[in-house]
DNA sequence: TATTGTTATACTCTATAACTATA
DNA sequence: TATAGTTATAGAGTATAACAATA
């Protein structure tokens, strides 16, 4: 039943497979995709809003939407910068950090039943040649 | 400079390095992201509404806003079923089915790029993979 | 002048609920 | 009654352009 799949077309569908469960994992904890990002991203530590544009590839305004809703939930805030006044820098709540532990739990559970499957071996050079294609894109997840 | 990154890690990367080449292709193309995936689907011959639902995972009421945008940018037209009245199928016009075209074209050069520098044996066993993870995947894509 | 961020505005995407028409 | 779609409505996400404050 499985025609036969060209590299980009495996690469499509896995990334829609992979969108599709993060969405799933965001939606449980009350988070959309973008908030989720967002949030991972905090995960290292309060960072300035021009930063967040440059890892997360939003415009500014985009970005004071995104940071402006979830503040509105209580899972980060804003915290102005003493040495610079134009600044804000952006960092969870406890709440915020709490949430995307949970989150983070819950996504790495279901990527990992993705490739509970495979034997350990493929698995492993699947996982390698994974961290040699991705080595020059943005950190929005780190386990 | 690269910290260890866990199999999760790696998918999550990946997927949105994915995300971000299907974005700018379909940017290029006059393309959403929506539309480009709706457009690849129709790709394989008109559709339903009701299964284009189920293959997009959209609920029918999104459907319904997405296929009058593409309509109305002369992308897909709507044909009654004759043997179902209620029914409408979704069908490529002659402009969707060039810009769909050339999506392909430029999603899929974007792609190899990707995996362009890993020598021969290690994208095949890849590939390989990837097919396998995403075997009942909805075929969204298709080369 | 350049940078940091916000506001105003508009469009896309998506969902839920209520509705119409046909099977 | 069930199914196929649409409409109404609302919220989230995103971008461009214009703006304010600070460096």
């Amino acid at each position: 039943m499985q025609e036969a799949v060209g590299p980009a077309a495996g690469l499509v569908r896995l990334s829609f497979l992979v969108q599709t469960l993060y969405g799933e994992a965001g939606r449980d904890c009350g988070l959309t995709t973008a908030q989720a990002q967002l949030l991972c991203t905090l995960a290292a530590g309060p960072t300035g809003m021009a930063d967040l544009c440059t890892t997360l590839g939003l415009e500014r305004s985009s970005l004071t939407g995104l940071v402006d809703r979830a503040e509105h939930r209580g899972l980060v805030e804003r915290q102005s910068d003493p040495a610079d006044r134009r600044a804000v820098r952006v960092a969870l709540t406890r709440d915020g950090e709490k949430t995307i532990g949970r989150f983070h739990r819950e996504i790495t559970e279901r990527l990992g039943r993705l490739l509970a499957d495979l034997p350990a071996a493929e698995r492993e050079r699947f996982h390698r040649t994974l961290t040699k294609v991705t080595a020059d894109a943005p950190a929005v997840f780190v386990d």
